[in-house]
DNA sequence: ACGCCGACCGTCCGA
DNA sequence: CGGTCGGCGT
């Protein structure tokens, strides 16, 4: 008996995979973290590698974490010295340690989103571009998708000539990269461009790596953009000891799953993997551990609309488990007001924990109506991503000061707290000693320190000064043994004011801010504490730029989650809730827009195929025909992607994962409000018979204010009557000549000039009265 | 220099 | 709806 005996045979047979390049196609929930972490173990217990000598590439921190505890729990000895990290921590950790060759300072800073705009509009500000005309978030991206490209600015600008936009860009792309430089940042492509050219620039750096490195592996591979590619293809070109090259590159991942195109994933890299690495051994996983028969089907189904995919088909033992269930709600507020209400009853039931439960969505503000009715009924929730903790005001002042003190060349740091909290030095002073350090080819804090001597500050240098002491006061102390990073930022709080301030104003909002600073000096505290090396600010700064919202979330606590489909990507859970399922939220308004909508779409469906593989017993889809968007109504159909899943998998308009027919009300809003699909035109022709018998579920009639548009077809509230003219959407229009009462519908019989007369159900057909 | 207010605006997704 | 920016008054 040994820990490989649990694996299938085609598990077992990409654990034992000896030497070469291997590409193991793991569908959702086929076990690919188990795969990995065996393999990790088979390598060093049976073919004797050095841990030392393998590299585990992940995403995210959290999917670090998880591997690394699960491969400490199955290797023996040695499993801390593998490297098991994120492609940006990777790169930070390699970069620390050889960036001073490409001209950067080795206590460079990572800027943030924030960062690389306030730099970007400084940009403008200099080349003159109209940032009405071309705003900073469009140039970044540009200029984002250039690195993910490995397109420099040089190359950029060759590429632009003789296109006037294009050149602007160019420019912008150029002074961005010497500012950056100046400032000795790096912004999040960087850290994977930079360390590239490290690799292409230097011969030693490379070796180096190459040789340490002799077992790599890459998970959620088809995530990777094309500089990541290159990282990892010359990192695993080394050669072994008889100068060979293994190519001892094993990645795992789903085409399917591909959904981060918007930040320059390259789908050629796992579709063409074989082309680049020749005699590839290709596995595939197609056996499904996580979801029942429905949830499977109902993914397949979804999925099989995109063309291009790698052959296979996911499939699994597990039991048929409940249907999936889908809702159309009057309003966005009723959708959110059903889910969370059901959630409770199943857990006040005792059927489930809240921790089985989560709520995705595809943008983050659908949110906050979710968050409202979450306070509203005191269930605990935890919203994963959003607005981000680090992006806060007071904490983006301390972390300015502690990158000022860590950092004087940053900037973009120094100009963001020093008149926070008011020191009286304004725009225009500001604005003078950056046109001095730009003279005089100095940083901005460099400029300060001379305060005195810049023409036309001879006044307001005697505000400067005070400050210029603080910091030089602050980071004196930082040299002193013993003095701990903790004590550093009461000093920060306490020479500042800033928490004087705060606390002498009295106001909700204040107090919201000394809690959030509070929680920051937590984290400093337990940075400190579980440091795996001597802690250091840059240490603390770096992690703290690294972190995202979903590694820290810990599924065992008794709480709801609530994400967006992308941020679930990865995890599980017992019972889930796609809402929104409406066209021009799901998918967006911007991919069914955009100007190669097919392959847009095609991405939306592989997020909403990622969405339904995160159900392990439970699916619920939903949409709301009304939803408020950035203060205006807006009236969706139901998402193309519930059209795509057959009728009979479908459980309609049942608000319920699971036990609908235990007997209670699901629900009491109006099933039958609902917007017809197209495929129920061809369902009508056989009404009465087939699946359609699994929808009739016992409801009261419930009236809800509805607009206009939708009064259409609704029990209880025809619009129309015997002998009105209404309009069909295949047959035209046509005359009402009888309505019965049928079940739970109004079967409508209609005489069409060009069709005859047909029998309809009021619920599907799409009658308007003319 | 700074604070207030009204106009405007523009949107997905994220390390 | 909610954040941001620019104009204006102090």
């Amino acid at each position: 008996m040994s820990i490989y005996d649990t694996l299938n045979p085609e598990q077992q047979r990409a654990v034992f995979h000896d030497k070469g390049p291997l590409l193991i196609l793991a569908g959702a929930g086929s076990g690919k973290t188990r795969v990995l972490t065996h393999r990790i173990a088979y390598l060093i217990e049976e073919r004797e590698v050095n841990p030392w000598n393998i590299l585990a590439i992940t995403f995210t921190n959290k999917a670090a974490k998880e591997m690394r505890e699960r491969v400490d729990k199955i290797v023996g000895y040695g499993s801390e010295s593998i490297w098991v990290s994120t492609f940006h921590s990777t790169c930070v950790r390699i970069l620390r340690r050889y960036i001073d060759t490409l001209g950067y300072d080795r206590s460079f800073t990572i800027y943030d989103t924030d960062d690389q705009k306030s730099l970007m509009r400084e940009v403008c500000k200099y080349l003159e571009i109209d940032t009405k005309k071309m705003n900073e978030r469009g140039i970044l991206s540009v200029i984002s998708k250039a690195k993910d490209e490995l397109v420099s600015p040089e190359e950029f600008a060759l590429r632009a000539q003789g296109d006037y936009q294009q050149s602007k860009y160019a420019q912008a792309y150029t002074e961005y990269q010497k500012r950056l430089k100046l400032n000795n940042a790096l912004d999040f492509d960087d850290l994977i461009v930079k360390t590239v050219e490290l690799f292409q620039t230097n011969k030693e750096a490379l070796n180096y790596y190459q040789n340490r490195f002799r077992y790599i592996m890459v998970d959620e591979y088809q995530d990777t953009n094309t500089a990541q590619f290159r990282l990892i293809h010359l990192l695993s070109m080394g050669l072994n000891e008889y100068g060979e090259r293994e190519y001892n590159l094993c990645v795992v991942g789903d085409d399917d799953q591909s959904i981060y195109k918007f930040r320059g994933a390259n789908i050629h890299n796992i579709l063409n993997f074989e082309q680049a690495f020749p005699n590839t051994k290709v596995i595939k996983l197609e056996q499904n551990y996580r979801s029942t028969k429905s949830i499977l089907n109902t993914a397949n189904e979804v999925i099989c609309n995109n063309k291009g995919r790698k052959d296979k088909s996911l499939w699994t033992d597990n039991e048929e488990g409940q249907p999936v269930c889908f809702t159309q709600f009057a309003t966005d507020f009723e959708e959110a007001d059903q889910i969370t209400s059901e959630i409770k009853r199943y857990v006040e039931a005792g059927e489930a924990g809240y921790n089985d439960f989560a709520i995705l969505y595809r943008t983050n503000a659908q949110s906050r109506l979710f968050e409202e009715k979450l306070i509203l009924r005191n269930i605990p929730y935890k919203i994963v991503g959003g607005v981000n903790f680090y992006s806060r005001r007071e904490i983006k002042d301390i972390l300015a000061y502690l990158k000022t003190i860590d950092n004087g060349m940053d900037s973009i740091a120094v100009k963001r707290i020093i008149n926070v909290p008011r020191r009286g030095i304004g725009l225009t002073t500001i604005d003078k000693v950056n046109d001095y350090a730009i003279r005089n080819d100095i940083s901005f804090y460099e400029a300060l320190t001379r305060a005195q001597s810049i023409p036309g500050l001879e006044r307001t240098a005697s505000k400067i000064t005070p400050f210029v002491s603080l910091i030089e006061g602050l980071k004196s102390r930082l040299t002193k043994e013993g003095y701990s990073l903790n004590e550093l930022i009461d000093d920060i709080l306490d020479a500042t004011g800033y928490l004087r301030e705060l606390e002498e104003d009295n106001s909700e909002e204040a107090k919201d801010r000394i809690a959030n600073i509070d929680e920051l000096v937590n984290k400093l505290v337990s940075y400190e504490e579980n440091a795996e090396e001597e802690p250091t600010l840059s240490g603390f700064l770096e992690e703290v730029a690294l972190v995202s919202d979903i590694d820290s979330l810990d599924e065992t606590n008794e709480h709801i989650v609530l994400m967006t489909l992308h941020s679930a990507k990865g995890l599980e859970f017992p019972y889930v809730y796609l809402s929104g399922m409406e066209e021009g939220i799901f998918p967006g308004y911007m991919a069914i827009h955009a100007e190669n909508p097919e392959e847009e779409i095609e991405e939306e469906r592989r997020l909403c195929y990622v969405g339904i593989t995160r159900a392990m017993k439970g699916l619920s889809l939903s949409a709301a025909k009304q939803r408020m968007l950035r203060g205006e109504t807006q009236f969706n159909r139901p998402s193309r992607f519930i059209n795509e899943i057959p009728r009979y998998l479908l459980k309609m308009n049942a608000s319920s994962p699971k036990k609908i027919q235990s007997g209670y009300q699901t629900s009491d809003y109006d099933f039958n409000n609902h917007t017809p699909f197209e495929k129920s035109i061809e369902f009508e022709k056989s009404s009465g018979t087939g699946s359609y018998k699994q929808t009739q579920i016992a409801y009261k009639p419930y009236s809800t204010p509805e607009p206009k548009q939708f009064a259409g077809n609704n029990m209880g509230t025809l619009d129309y009557g015997v002998g009105d003219t209404v309009k069909h959407i295949k047959f035209g229009t046509g005359e009402v000549i009888d309505i019965v009462m049928g079940g739970k519908d109004y079967e409508v019989t209609v005489e069409f000039p060009n069709f005859g007369v047909k029998k309809l159900l009021s619920s599907f057909a799409k009658l308007v009265k003319i």
